[in-house]
DNA sequence: AAAACTGCATCTCAA
DNA sequence: ATGCAGTTTT
């Protein structure tokens, strides 16, 4: 493989693997061009190789700038380019500098960079210790924005605002504009609480999710040294699944690649996208912006790839059947050499546990088969809530599963307690993150002397941790809440060696620190306490504990020589971040950007579970699709914006394309919706099938008479899970006063009794609570602690 | 000040 | 069935 000489190898032999049409994608490299590839055809492929051969024509590895939607598909890009340059007999040296990341990571690291230069605008600038809000982070800091306002949050519920806020930034329109355009009540009161909401984020020196991109383009648009300088650093620029930018995304690409805005001439801009996977409308994601590619871009070249290598002929057609009932649509031949392939399975099934055996038989059938391991397979589904059924089917087959939730464990919180910490010691103004831990293990700041304080800095401007500085001169404070104060400012200080983070000296090392803060601010012992008290919060230490050891990790990771807070200042002066400082911001900046998808670890030998969303730009030998019934998906509410359902479509058609060889597809006929069993309606995308290509198959009744019952004992005839679909218990018999019903439910399950759960297994009755539909018992069980049942569909037999 | 209780709303999808 | 916010209890 290596040339002997080490010489770098003929380019042709990078692309000799390509087919004819991918390979004119990856030599195409100069000017706009649009790649238009079909599900499977191969994009990753091209965009790789593309990188590889430009490096291999002499092209300065970092003057390619690659982007991908998330870390994961970046991570994977970036080692198969290197892969790639590896074989070629090309080194380590010829790929430094190559830059391949996502849109978030990239403007988080300009942001970075140019902060300093923007510190000067009075309403956007930021400094560059900002902290990344997310959707928790903006909920919290909404709700004390509608409070302030004396808005009730019920008739301004704060996602929706934030909803309406997010459109308007994902379109580049800030406060004013928005303002100004505002016609009726409704979003006159939207455009205040926007613009409340943006001097918030500003006093706690903090952005949103969308301000990374739009305020990025706001310094590349006003600021026209770091344009220049973006500008001449990045000479070729690609674009992943372009079909899901939005506005803001579109003119980032635009800006980055140098387009004229007059001729709208560009050099070399490269985007890969499939409109028919357009899948991101409810985020700001616009499929104009690669519809109208070659208007934006006169002269581009467009190359479709329409031959797909991943799926047998029979798969294939079930989605090209299914994308074909979209009107608005620019159709696209797919075509395989794949021909053979078992006929995709459509199943309708009783229930959703009925649903997840069947998909985890299914599992273990291929798997005995031989041709296929678990982490060949994987579930998809619409919406987070159906995963739980199916999860518990996998484990009690002892099925090896992941989730693909990478989020998940930094929502904990534990952990979000400990990073609250963290956040405020690089960034004192974050308020959000203050108000969680100031009194989190209790240290006698209260509720009323916060607010006193709060008060205070709110009317002098000021983020709290400034005011709890100075709490000693405000009025209405007690001795005992001032000390502990000065205690708590002091905690910071130690930590921040009073703001000097040891200056350039790295001898303490990031994960050194975050242990520390995890001892002396109490959350250790606290959460340690919690553990011994509650087996719910029994594992809450070991979190604690892996997120030092993700600090750890991070530590090794981290290239401080990359670190765009440590590089020289534009203006040629040496950076003024101390290097701890600057890997602690790295390490909350990389923890606040990851995707769900991040956690797909195709090393793991397990079943992966994740949303059709999560599935975009995988695949897998088997794939099993869950819920397809109206309401699900098409979920309602994308229905309610889109009655036609294309997006939903496209979603779907997303899942079946993810499928190489198998695929089932379920369908439940009853569903417990809000604890609710309910007949369910099969999706309009079942129907929309080539009749021929599938199988289909009505297994709901087989399945009520044999299999229902035979997987533990039998439930109390009054409590157990009915067969038939049930409401919520008629009240028509006329004793439904509270009183008689926690009468009748002490005597089916009185106080102290010992009751057996289905799932929770043996518990003791601690207390009833509650009336009527709501009646509750708290039963504390001997392996899952403590929890609170509604009776009504709890599923309990007396012991 | 923490824990328990209760009424109420609720489930997309996610960087 | 669950999670919350506000309230009551310990």
């Amino acid at each position: 493989m290596t040339p002997p000489d080490g010489q770098i190898e003929p380019a042709q032999d990078l692309l000799a693997s390509l087919t004819d049409e991918q390979r004119l994608a990856a030599e195409t490299t100069e000017g706009p061009v649009l790649v238009v590839a079909a599900a499977g055809s191969g994009k990753t492929r091209v965009i790789t190789r593309r990188i590889a051969h430009l490096i291999s024509m002499g092209i300065p590895s970092w003057q390619i700038l690659a982007l991908t939607f998330t870390n994961k598909a970046a991570g994977e890009m970036r080692e198969r380019v290197e892969l790639l340059l590896a074989d070629a007999g090309m080194g380590e040296r010829v790929r430094r500098g190559l830059t391949v990341t996502t849109f978030h990571a990239l403007c988080a690291r300009l942001l970075r960079r140019y902060a300093p230069m923007m510190e000067g605008a009075p309403r956007w600038g930021i400094h560059a210790d900002y902290t990344i809000y997310d959707t928790d982070d903006q909920v919290a800091l909404m709700k004390g924005i509608l409070k302030e306002m004396n808005l009730e949050s019920s008739r301004w519920p704060p996602r929706t605002v934030l909803s309406v806020i997010s459109d308007a930034k994902n379109r580049l329109e800030d406060a004013e504009e928005f303002e100004k355009s505002a016609m009726d009540f409704y979003s006159r009161s939207v455009a205040k609480i926007f613009s409340a909401y943006e001097k918030g984020l500003r006093l706690a020196n903090a952005v949103d999710f969308d301000d990374l991109l739009t305020l990025t383009v706001r310094l590349l648009r006003e600021c026209e040294e770091a344009r220049t300088e973006v500008q001449q650093r990045w000479r070729y620029l690609m674009i992943d699944e372009y079909q899901d930018t939005n506005h803001a995304q579109f003119v980032l690409a635009t800006l980055l690649c140098g387009r004229d805005e007059e001729t709208g001439d560009a050099p070399n801009i490269f985007v890969v996208g499939d409109p028919d996977q357009s899948i991101y409308g409810w985020r700001g994601a616009d499929i104009t912006n690669i519809l109208e590619f070659g208007e934006h871009y006169p002269g581009a070249k467009v190359i479709r790839l329409g031959q797909n290598f991943r799926s047998t002929a029979p798969i294939l057609k079930v989605a090209d059947t299914l994308i074909r009932n979209n009107k608005k649509r620019i159709h696209k031949d797919l075509y395989t050499s794949d021909e053979g392939g078992d006929a995709p399975e459509v199943v309708l099934c009783a229930d959703e546990h009925h649903e997840a055996r069947l998909a985890v038989d299914w599992f273990k059938k291929l798997h005995e088969e031989g041709a296929l391991t678990w982490k060949d397979m994987a579930v998809f589904y619409r919406n987070n809530a159906l995963s739980r059924v199916m999860e518990d089917a996998l484990r009690t087959a002892n099925v090896p599963y992941v989730i693909a939730r990478g989020t998940a464990f930094y929502q904990r919180e534990e952990v979000r307690d400990l990073l609250a910490y963290l956040r405020v010691l690089a960034n004192p103004s974050d308020d959000v993150s203050l108000k969680r831990i100031v009194n989190k293990p209790a240290r006698k700041i209260g509720k009323t002397s916060l607010s006193r304080v709060e008060e205070e800095a709110s009317m002098q401007g000021r983020p709290i941790m400034e005011a709890l500085r100075t709490a000693s001169s405000i009025a209405g404070l007690s001795p005992a809440a001032t000390k502990a104060m000065a205690k708590f400012v002091t905690l910071f200080d130690e930590w921040s060696q009073g703001g000097t983070f040891m200056g350039t000296s790295m001898e303490t090392p990031l994960s050194d620190l975050v242990s520390r803060v995890l001892v002396q601010s109490g959350l250790q012992a606290h959460y340690r306490a919690a553990a011994e008290r509650s087996e719910g919060d029994a594992e809450k230490p070991a979190n604690l504990d892996e997120l030092v050891s993700a600090a750890a990790e991070f530590e090794e990771r981290y290239d401080p020589s990359a670190d765009p807070a440590l590089q020289p200042l534009p203006d040629g002066s040496p950076p003024e971040t101390p290097p701890l400082l600057a890997m602690l911001r790295a390490f909350l900046e990389s923890v606040a950007l990851v995707a769900d998808a991040d956690k797909v670890d195709p090393a793991a030998g397990a079943v992966t579970l994740m949303t059709l969303h999560a599935a975009k730009g995988l695949e897998f030998g088997a794939a099993a699709m869950i819920g397809l019934e109206e309401g699900l998906l098409p979920s309602a509410r994308a229905l309610e914006e889109d009655p036609e359902g294309e997006e939903e479509r496209r979603l779907c058609f997303v899942g079946i394309t993810r499928a190489m060889r198998h695929l089932i597809i379920t369908c439940a006929k009853y569903r417990t919706i809000r604890g609710l069993r309910e007949r369910t309606v099969p999706s309009r995308f079942l129907s929309e099938l080539p009749q021929d290509s599938i199988r289909v198959s009505d297994q709901s009744e087989a399945f009520e008479e044999f299999e229902y019952w035979d997987d533990d004992e039998p439930r109390a005839p009054s409590t157990g899970a009915s067969r038939a679909p049930r409401r919520a218990p008629s009240s028509s018999s006329g004793a439904g006063s509270p009183a008689r019903k926690r009468e009748l439910a002490q005597l089916a399950f009185g106080v102290g009794s010992n009751v057996r759960h289905a799932q929770f297994g043996i518990g003791e009755v601690k207390s009833i609570s509650g009336a009527g539909v709501n009646l509750r018992a708290t039963i504390a069980f001997r392996d899952v602690g403590t929890k609170t049942l509604v009776l009504q569909y709890a599923k309990l037999t007396p012991v």
